[in-house]
DNA sequence: ATTAAAATATACCGATCAGTATATTTTATA
DNA sequence: TATAAAATATACTGATCGGTATATTTTAAT
């Protein structure tokens, strides 16, 4: 890695907090510099406006989240245990996605999808590609027998991203974790009472 | 109503949609005078300033959906109809809340959480607010030998609003409808099967 | 119709915005 | 160690930001 790729993902990573806590919009030029200790100089050195640095930033944030996630899906054998690390890995990382400013798919959602179409193309294949891997393990589940064969995978994937997303924004605005523990406590349930048999 | 006092409410009204869409930090004063054809010097004779502007839209914006959704709840009898009301009234205009920016308690929340502390306490209050009448509603329906006594009901109302405003989320950005449809059928069946006996 | 007051528009403020041309410094190569 | 190239800093641009002082227009009371 050269000094300057070595500069670019210095400034990704120090500036990934600000963006993701003051949104695109709300995170000026000067707030990178700070990040950084760089000069305005400098970024654009590396990089060719702040919506470039935004789009690298955003997929630097959500690929903080989708490595951890697939390394654990990866080291679990049943389809059941695969799907149970989400509710699982969402319950004991919660504060520290808090303390970064929430989950950056819900935070980019919100923000782009009247305004920044690129990041809400990006964002949408996120959420698209996060239900895949679910409707995959699901699927896959059926096959070997280890879930009911008369569910809609689809169905399930929707409300496990959905029940996720939303008791991660109502815990984080209101400062009360009940809400995200009582939404992975009930995807837990749902999948340990109704998807698997 | 004085003159004075009309304006007001006019200015509210015509640029509830573009703070609702572009957010409050992404909404300019060049956007509110657009708005409404009115001059700056309009607007600040009516508002301090511009947060005070988004603080009375928040407010309208926020009363636009709770009202709509108090008369409809109030003109039921049941705690089992009352509760159902929210799956079904969602269901039904979920379409317009989209066109119209997505839900402003879901907007507001992601927008202000981490920057705006005077939205951050209005919208964690509506929050509170809708958790109090769900909470309401399920423990007057366990008075009235409704519901079933062994649930507990703060855990219901988190789902229930983490649900719908999870659907809303996902299915603004992606711009397909199964994530809310998928969640509001979900509450509709939990409050079917689970909550009513 | 006159007049005082209220509401709105005009024209401006300094600050900050994203972005850039150029100078300086640092790095790597010879 | 000398030198070219790459990376970073300095100093600036025009545009837009939120906000305001003041002039004009509109409204309402007499």
């Amino acid at each position: 890695m050269g000094k300057a790729e070595q500069t670019r993902q210095y400034i990704i990573e120090k500036t990934s907090l600000v963006f993701n806590r003051k949104g695109y919009a709300g995170t000026s030029l000067t707030d990178l510099t700070k990040a950084t200790g760089l000069t305005k100089g400098s970024i654009y050195g590396n990089f060719q406006n702040k919506d470039e640095v935004a789009i690298a930033v955003f997929e630097y944030n959500l690929g903080l989240i989708t490595a951890d996630i697939r390394k654990e899906v990866n080291s679990r054998q049943s389809a059941l245990d695969k799907l149970l690390v989400y509710p699982r890995y969402y319950r004991s990382i919660y504060k520290s996605v808090m303390q970064r400013g929430g989950c950056p798919i819900l935070n980019t959602s919100v923000e782009s999808d009247d305004t920044h179409p690129v990041l809400r193309e990006k964002v949408s294949n996120a959420i698209r590609s996060w239900k895949n891997n679910l409707v995959n393990i699901i699927n896959k589940g059926m096959e070997q027998g280890e879930f009911a064969t008369d569910i809609d995978p689809g169905k399930y994937a929707d409300l496990i991203i959905g029940l996720v997303e939303g008791g991660i924004m109502l815990s984080k605005v209101t400062g009360d974790p009940c809400f995200i523990l009582n939404a992975v406590e009930d995807v837990e349930h749902k999948i340990e009472t109704e998807i698997a048999k």
